[in-house]
DNA sequence: TATTGTTATACTCTATAACTATA
DNA sequence: TATAGTTATAGAGTATAACAATA
Protein backbone atom coordinates (compact mmCIF):
# COMPACT_ATOMS: atom_id res chain seq x y z
CA UNK A 1 0.00 0.00 0.00
CA UNK A 2 1.13 3.69 -0.41
CA UNK A 3 3.10 5.04 2.17
CA UNK A 4 1.70 8.21 2.74
CA UNK A 5 -1.07 10.07 4.23
CA UNK A 6 -4.86 11.17 2.59
CA UNK A 7 -4.57 9.60 -0.84
CA UNK A 8 -4.45 6.27 1.02
CA UNK A 9 -7.83 6.70 2.88
CA UNK A 10 -11.24 6.48 2.24
CA UNK A 11 -11.76 10.23 2.44
CA UNK A 12 -10.40 11.67 -0.49
CA UNK A 13 -13.05 14.11 -1.27
CA UNK A 14 -12.30 15.50 1.86
CA UNK A 15 -8.52 15.41 1.24
CA UNK A 16 -8.95 16.62 -2.48
CA UNK A 17 -11.17 19.44 -0.98
CA UNK A 18 -8.92 20.54 1.06
CA UNK A 19 -5.60 20.41 -1.03
CA UNK A 20 -7.17 22.24 -3.76
CA UNK A 21 -8.82 25.06 -1.86
CA UNK A 22 -5.28 25.97 0.21
CA UNK A 23 -3.47 25.52 -3.31
CA UNK A 24 -5.98 28.21 -4.80
CA UNK A 25 -5.62 30.41 -1.87
CA UNK A 26 -1.76 30.07 -1.90
CA UNK A 27 -1.71 30.77 -5.72
CA UNK A 28 -3.79 33.74 -5.37
CA UNK A 29 -0.97 35.31 -3.15
CA UNK A 30 1.17 34.81 -5.72
CA UNK A 31 1.04 36.85 -8.52
CA UNK A 32 -0.90 39.95 -7.23
CA UNK A 33 -1.76 41.32 -10.60
CA UNK A 34 -0.53 44.65 -11.82
CA UNK A 35 -2.53 47.04 -9.50
CA UNK A 36 -5.97 45.43 -10.57
CA UNK A 37 -8.73 44.38 -8.00
CA UNK A 38 -9.44 40.46 -8.43
CA UNK A 39 -13.13 41.65 -10.44
CA UNK A 40 -10.89 43.76 -12.76
CA UNK A 41 -8.55 40.91 -13.38
CA UNK A 42 -10.99 38.30 -13.97
CA UNK A 43 -13.01 40.42 -16.20
CA UNK A 44 -10.11 41.06 -18.38
CA UNK A 45 -8.73 37.76 -18.31
CA UNK A 46 -12.51 36.96 -19.82
CA UNK A 47 -12.64 39.65 -22.30
CA UNK A 48 -8.90 38.85 -23.26
CA UNK A 49 -9.71 34.92 -23.53
CA UNK A 50 -13.43 35.25 -24.66
CA UNK A 51 -12.68 38.26 -27.17
CA UNK A 52 -15.23 41.39 -27.96
CA UNK A 53 -18.57 41.05 -26.11
CA UNK A 54 -21.18 43.10 -24.66
CA UNK A 55 -21.33 44.86 -21.23
CA UNK A 56 -24.31 42.08 -19.82
CA UNK A 57 -22.76 39.19 -21.82
CA UNK A 58 -19.53 40.00 -19.83
CA UNK A 59 -21.80 40.84 -16.33
CA UNK A 60 -23.33 37.38 -16.70
CA UNK A 61 -19.89 35.36 -17.99
CA UNK A 62 -18.24 36.93 -14.51
CA UNK A 63 -21.88 36.32 -12.69
CA UNK A 64 -21.99 40.49 -11.61
CA UNK A 65 -24.68 42.28 -12.10
CA UNK A 66 -24.61 44.84 -15.19
CA UNK A 67 -24.63 48.54 -12.76
CA UNK A 68 -21.30 46.26 -10.83
CA UNK A 69 -19.57 45.73 -14.37
CA UNK A 70 -20.09 49.16 -15.71
CA UNK A 71 -18.32 49.72 -12.70
CA UNK A 72 -15.21 47.38 -13.52
CA UNK A 73 -15.24 48.15 -16.99
CA UNK A 74 -14.97 51.95 -16.64
CA UNK A 75 -12.37 51.29 -14.36
CA UNK A 76 -10.38 49.36 -17.01
CA UNK A 77 -10.94 51.43 -19.51
CA UNK A 78 -9.47 54.47 -17.83
CA UNK A 79 -6.48 52.25 -17.05
CA UNK A 80 -6.27 52.04 -20.78
CA UNK A 81 -6.49 48.39 -20.61
CA UNK A 82 -10.18 48.03 -21.70
CA UNK A 83 -12.17 49.91 -25.12
CA UNK A 84 -15.65 49.81 -25.55
CA UNK A 85 -17.45 50.66 -28.98
CA UNK A 86 -21.14 51.20 -29.77
CA UNK A 87 -22.41 48.69 -31.64
CA UNK A 88 -22.89 50.32 -35.22
CA UNK A 89 -26.61 47.66 -35.40
CA UNK A 90 -27.87 48.65 -32.18
CA UNK A 91 -27.19 52.08 -30.54
CA UNK A 92 -28.11 50.65 -26.78
CA UNK A 93 -25.23 47.78 -26.86
CA UNK A 94 -21.72 48.49 -25.77
CA UNK A 95 -18.73 46.28 -27.08
CA UNK A 96 -15.94 45.94 -24.82
CA UNK A 97 -12.75 44.57 -26.06
CA UNK A 98 -9.16 44.69 -24.96
CA UNK A 99 -6.70 47.36 -25.66
CA UNK A 100 -2.53 45.91 -26.16
CA UNK A 101 -1.92 47.20 -23.12
CA UNK A 102 -4.47 45.03 -21.87
CA UNK A 103 -3.47 41.95 -23.57
CA UNK A 104 0.03 42.67 -22.12
CA UNK A 105 -0.88 43.16 -18.53
CA UNK A 106 -2.82 40.02 -18.45
CA UNK A 107 0.47 38.20 -19.86
CA UNK A 108 2.19 39.82 -17.20
CA UNK A 109 0.19 38.83 -14.47
CA UNK A 110 -0.43 35.31 -15.90
CA UNK A 111 3.58 34.68 -16.05
CA UNK A 112 4.12 36.26 -12.42
CA UNK A 113 1.27 33.74 -11.47
CA UNK A 114 3.27 31.01 -13.37
CA UNK A 115 6.38 31.84 -11.69
CA UNK A 116 6.18 30.53 -8.11
CA UNK A 117 4.02 27.29 -8.71
CA UNK A 118 6.89 26.68 -11.82
CA UNK A 119 10.02 26.66 -9.33
CA UNK A 120 8.25 24.67 -7.05
CA UNK A 121 7.64 21.85 -9.76
CA UNK A 122 10.93 22.38 -10.88
CA UNK A 123 11.96 21.02 -7.39
CA UNK A 124 9.85 18.03 -6.62
CA UNK A 125 10.66 14.66 -7.43
CA UNK A 126 10.40 13.17 -11.28
CA UNK A 127 7.49 11.01 -9.49
CA UNK A 128 5.29 13.68 -8.23
CA UNK A 129 5.21 15.51 -11.05
CA UNK A 130 4.38 12.87 -13.27
CA UNK A 131 1.63 12.10 -10.75
CA UNK A 132 0.52 15.87 -11.00
CA UNK A 133 0.51 16.22 -15.00
CA UNK A 134 -1.52 12.47 -15.19
CA UNK A 135 -4.12 14.30 -12.89
CA UNK A 136 -4.72 17.57 -14.53
CA UNK A 137 -6.95 16.50 -17.10
CA UNK A 138 -9.09 14.96 -14.35
CA UNK A 139 -9.35 18.29 -12.13
CA UNK A 140 -9.94 20.09 -15.37
CA UNK A 141 -12.50 17.71 -16.00
CA UNK A 142 -13.77 17.88 -12.38
CA UNK A 143 -13.79 21.76 -12.44
CA UNK A 144 -16.15 21.63 -15.87
CA UNK A 145 -18.62 19.52 -14.20
CA UNK B 1 2.73 10.54 -26.05
CA UNK B 2 -0.57 10.95 -23.83
CA UNK B 3 -3.18 11.16 -25.84
CA UNK B 4 -5.07 13.99 -23.90
CA UNK B 5 -4.38 18.00 -23.63
CA UNK B 6 -2.70 20.29 -21.16
CA UNK B 7 -0.69 17.35 -19.44
CA UNK B 8 1.28 16.20 -22.07
CA UNK B 9 2.41 19.85 -22.65
CA UNK B 10 5.41 21.19 -21.39
CA UNK B 11 2.59 23.79 -19.99
CA UNK B 12 2.11 21.63 -16.63
CA UNK B 13 2.33 24.98 -14.29
CA UNK B 14 -0.22 27.02 -16.45
CA UNK B 15 -2.86 23.61 -17.15
CA UNK B 16 -2.64 23.05 -13.15
CA UNK B 17 -2.72 26.62 -12.13
CA UNK B 18 -6.29 26.61 -14.21
CA UNK B 19 -7.65 23.70 -12.91
CA UNK B 20 -6.98 24.40 -9.65
CA UNK B 21 -7.88 27.64 -9.61
CA UNK B 22 -11.76 26.99 -11.41
CA UNK B 23 -12.22 23.46 -9.14
CA UNK B 24 -11.45 25.98 -6.34
CA UNK B 25 -14.57 28.72 -7.28
CA UNK B 26 -16.86 25.62 -8.43
CA UNK B 27 -15.98 23.78 -5.09
CA UNK B 28 -17.04 27.36 -2.92
CA UNK B 29 -20.23 27.59 -5.08
CA UNK B 30 -21.51 24.10 -3.41
CA UNK B 31 -21.73 24.29 0.16
CA UNK B 32 -23.39 28.08 0.81
CA UNK B 33 -22.52 27.25 4.35
CA UNK B 34 -25.22 28.17 6.77
CA UNK B 35 -25.82 31.70 6.76
CA UNK B 36 -22.41 32.63 7.39
CA UNK B 37 -19.97 34.93 5.39
CA UNK B 38 -16.75 33.16 3.80
CA UNK B 39 -14.68 35.47 6.45
CA UNK B 40 -16.95 34.34 9.41
CA UNK B 41 -16.48 30.58 8.26
CA UNK B 42 -13.07 30.71 7.78
CA UNK B 43 -12.32 31.93 11.44
CA UNK B 44 -14.77 29.46 12.57
CA UNK B 45 -12.67 26.52 11.02
CA UNK B 46 -9.92 27.86 12.24
CA UNK B 47 -11.20 28.15 15.81
CA UNK B 48 -12.56 24.14 15.64
CA UNK B 49 -9.71 23.48 13.55
CA UNK B 50 -6.46 24.99 16.08
CA UNK B 51 -8.25 25.18 19.23
CA UNK B 52 -9.18 27.82 21.71
CA UNK B 53 -6.67 30.95 20.59
CA UNK B 54 -6.89 34.58 21.20
CA UNK B 55 -8.30 37.09 18.90
CA UNK B 56 -5.00 38.39 17.65
CA UNK B 57 -3.83 34.63 16.86
CA UNK B 58 -6.73 34.11 15.07
CA UNK B 59 -6.69 37.76 13.11
CA UNK B 60 -3.07 36.98 12.60
CA UNK B 61 -3.96 33.08 11.00
CA UNK B 62 -6.81 34.60 8.80
CA UNK B 63 -4.46 37.37 7.59
CA UNK B 64 -6.84 39.82 8.71
CA UNK B 65 -6.77 43.17 10.84
CA UNK B 66 -7.59 43.06 14.55
CA UNK B 67 -10.82 45.30 14.00
CA UNK B 68 -12.15 43.17 11.67
CA UNK B 69 -11.53 39.76 13.65
CA UNK B 70 -13.33 42.09 16.43
CA UNK B 71 -16.29 42.11 14.17
CA UNK B 72 -16.28 38.29 12.64
CA UNK B 73 -15.92 37.32 16.31
CA UNK B 74 -18.66 39.16 17.20
CA UNK B 75 -21.25 38.16 14.65
CA UNK B 76 -20.11 34.36 15.73
CA UNK B 77 -20.81 34.90 19.21
CA UNK B 78 -24.24 36.52 18.75
CA UNK B 79 -24.83 33.31 16.51
CA UNK B 80 -23.83 31.25 19.37
CA UNK B 81 -21.34 29.65 17.29
CA UNK B 82 -17.97 30.91 19.28
CA UNK B 83 -17.51 31.63 22.93
CA UNK B 84 -15.51 34.19 24.11
CA UNK B 85 -13.62 34.15 27.95
CA UNK B 86 -11.08 36.66 29.46
CA UNK B 87 -7.43 34.96 29.89
CA UNK B 88 -7.47 34.85 33.68
CA UNK B 89 -3.33 35.16 33.36
CA UNK B 90 -3.94 38.34 31.63
CA UNK B 91 -7.01 40.62 31.55
CA UNK B 92 -6.16 41.95 28.29
CA UNK B 93 -6.46 39.11 26.09
CA UNK B 94 -9.51 37.50 24.64
CA UNK B 95 -9.54 33.63 24.23
CA UNK B 96 -11.93 32.34 21.33
CA UNK B 97 -13.48 28.55 21.77
CA UNK B 98 -15.98 26.73 19.49
CA UNK B 99 -19.04 26.04 21.00
CA UNK B 100 -20.81 22.81 20.57
CA UNK B 101 -23.34 24.39 18.48
CA UNK B 102 -20.09 25.94 16.39
CA UNK B 103 -18.83 22.36 15.71
CA UNK B 104 -21.91 21.14 14.58
CA UNK B 105 -22.06 24.07 12.05
CA UNK B 106 -18.87 23.49 10.70
CA UNK B 107 -19.40 19.98 10.32
CA UNK B 108 -22.78 20.35 8.36
CA UNK B 109 -20.47 23.12 5.99
CA UNK B 110 -18.07 20.32 5.45
CA UNK B 111 -20.24 17.47 4.71
CA UNK B 112 -22.32 19.76 2.31
CA UNK B 113 -18.98 20.79 0.50
CA UNK B 114 -17.84 17.33 -0.40
CA UNK B 115 -21.24 15.89 -0.60
CA UNK B 116 -20.90 17.50 -4.57
CA UNK B 117 -17.68 16.48 -4.69
CA UNK B 118 -17.95 12.54 -3.77
CA UNK B 119 -20.85 12.15 -6.15
CA UNK B 120 -18.37 13.42 -8.95
CA UNK B 121 -15.83 10.89 -8.04
CA UNK B 122 -17.82 8.14 -7.62
CA UNK B 123 -18.80 9.02 -11.48
CA UNK B 124 -15.37 8.97 -12.44
CA UNK B 125 -13.43 6.07 -14.16
CA UNK B 126 -11.41 4.00 -11.88
CA UNK B 127 -7.85 5.06 -13.55
CA UNK B 128 -8.52 9.02 -13.62
CA UNK B 129 -9.80 8.39 -9.74
CA UNK B 130 -6.57 6.99 -9.12
CA UNK B 131 -4.76 9.64 -10.55
CA UNK B 132 -5.99 11.64 -8.12
CA UNK B 133 -5.87 9.77 -5.20
CA UNK B 134 -2.13 9.59 -6.19
CA UNK B 135 -1.75 13.57 -7.26
CA UNK B 136 -3.46 14.71 -3.56
CA UNK B 137 -0.49 14.18 -1.59
CA UNK B 138 1.48 16.32 -3.98
CA UNK B 139 -1.12 19.24 -4.14
CA UNK B 140 -1.13 19.00 -0.27
CA UNK B 141 2.30 19.12 -0.44
CA UNK B 142 2.43 22.15 -2.96
CA UNK B 143 -0.27 24.12 -0.68
CA UNK B 144 1.81 23.83 1.76
CA UNK B 145 4.98 24.93 0.58
C1' DT C 1 5.43 52.60 28.36
C1' DA C 2 3.96 48.60 25.68
C1' DT C 3 0.32 45.60 24.34
C1' DT C 4 -4.54 43.67 23.53
C1' DG C 5 -8.55 44.58 21.89
C1' DT C 6 -12.39 48.06 20.82
C1' DT C 7 -14.67 52.10 18.82
C1' DA C 8 -14.89 55.65 15.18
C1' DT C 9 -14.52 56.44 10.60
C1' DA C 10 -13.55 55.87 5.67
C1' DC C 11 -12.97 53.19 1.47
C1' DT C 12 -13.91 49.45 -1.82
C1' DC C 13 -16.92 46.35 -3.95
C1' DT C 14 -21.35 44.89 -4.95
C1' DA C 15 -26.36 45.08 -5.04
C1' DT C 16 -31.19 47.03 -5.98
C1' DA C 17 -34.02 50.78 -7.76
C1' DA C 18 -34.82 54.45 -10.72
C1' DC C 19 -33.52 56.60 -14.95
C1' DT C 20 -31.92 57.53 -20.05
C1' DA C 21 -31.44 56.12 -24.72
C1' DT C 22 -32.29 53.32 -28.16
C1' DA C 23 -35.28 49.67 -30.43
C1' DT D 1 -43.31 48.73 -24.44
C1' DA D 2 -39.01 46.29 -23.98
C1' DT D 3 -34.06 46.25 -23.58
C1' DA D 4 -28.95 47.85 -22.71
C1' DG D 5 -26.60 50.34 -19.95
C1' DT D 6 -25.96 54.19 -16.41
C1' DT D 7 -26.61 56.89 -12.24
C1' DA D 8 -28.10 57.11 -7.39
C1' DT D 9 -27.99 55.02 -3.23
C1' DA D 10 -27.40 51.50 0.33
C1' DG D 11 -25.20 47.52 2.55
C1' DA D 12 -21.35 44.33 3.34
C1' DG D 13 -16.61 43.80 4.58
C1' DT D 14 -12.18 45.48 5.59
C1' DA D 15 -8.67 48.99 6.75
C1' DT D 16 -6.32 52.80 9.48
C1' DA D 17 -6.40 55.89 13.45
C1' DA D 18 -7.54 56.95 17.97
C1' DC D 19 -8.83 55.12 22.34
C1' DA D 20 -9.49 52.13 26.80
C1' DA D 21 -7.94 48.71 29.75
C1' DT D 22 -4.38 45.94 31.46
C1' DA D 23 0.49 44.60 31.98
Amino acid sequence: MPASGAAATTALPTALRVAVMRLARRLRQEGQGEGLTPSQLAALATVDKVGPLTLGELAAAERVQPPSMTRIVGALETAGLLARSTDPADGRVSMVATTRAGRTAIGAVRRQRDAWLESQLRALPAEDAAALARAVDVLELLAAA
